[in-house]
DNA sequence: GCGACAG
DNA sequence: ATCTTGTCGC
């Protein structure tokens, strides 16, 4: 289960071929050793998107407490294009993965991993290249359909595209709108609905994707987290 | 041709 | 994603 390794397309036409080779290596089942860090995953973009800004934030588990965070900024290459998110995205998440020094046991993204036309959502493609386990956990829909979910947290209705289940609506929270998670690479669906549920003891969206997305847009941790172990080399810069 | 469309 | 304050509702 090493990481995968690929060059960065240009095109649009390229990338779907890329996408096309790349969901036959994702893996469905759970191939997750014990899990003690979860690392959250966000980017942002800065002047008028020119400019790409990752941050990861590793937090223990299941304390939920931030150990390590990385900041990387890096020239934006590739267009925003619904369903090649991956390709815009990764190679600055992953110059971030580079500058930890923990290693984590799962990743978990804003976005789609298995609920994709081609089934390689962003999440997927991080596992791949990353060679770690992943799962998404997205804010809205990017394709599929699903029954009305009861507004208790915990519930949740299959994510349907051509009569496969491709992920899940979650109610992370009683009465907030649900949260859309498929798998990404390495774990199965049940497991990943585990997970969200486990990063979810106060807010709709997963604790790893509040704190990676605080370090994104506000350059500083959560208050509510601060870290009490080391972070990555030269915080809020990047090459 | 007409919508839909992760971040 | 990003531009942006207050406001409606539980």
């Amino acid at each position: 289960m090493r990481a995968l390794t690929h060059r960065w397309p240009t095109s649009v036409t390229q990338a779907r071929a890329l996408q096309e080779r790349l969901r036959e290596r994702v893996v469905c089942t759970d191939r997750l050793r014990r899990v003690r860090y979860v690392a959250g995953v966000d980017v942002g973009f800065e002047a008028e998107g020119e400019i790409t800004r990752a941050a990861v934030a590793v937090l223990g588990f299941p304390d939920l407490r931030l150990r390590e965070y990385a900041i990387v900024r890096r020239r934006t290459r590739f267009p925003y294009v619904p369903g090649y998110l991956g390709f815009r995205e990764l190679p600055a998440v992953l110059e971030a993965l580079k500058r930890l020094q923990l290693r984590p046991d799962l990743l978990v993204c804003d976005a789609q991993g298995y609920a994709h036309p081609r089934r390689v959502g962003l999440a997927s493609h991080l596992g791949l290249v990353a060679g770690l386990p992943s799962i998404g956990a997205a804010k809205s829909r990017l394709i599929g359909t699903h029954a009305p979910v009861p507004r208790r947290r915990g519930c949740w209705r299959p994510l349907l595209d051509a009569g496969e289940i491709i992920g899940a609506a979650l109610r992370t929270r009683t009465g907030v709108k649900p949260v859309y998670v498929s798998i990404g690479h390495r774990v199965s669906l049940p497991t990943a609905i585990g997970y969200v549920l486990r990063l979810t003891p106060r807010y709709r969206l997963p604790e790893t994707t509040r704190a990676a997305h605080a370090l994104a847009s506000h350059g500083e941790p959560l208050r509510t987290n601060s870290a009490t172990g080391r972070h990555a080399a030269g915080s809020p810069s990047g090459a």
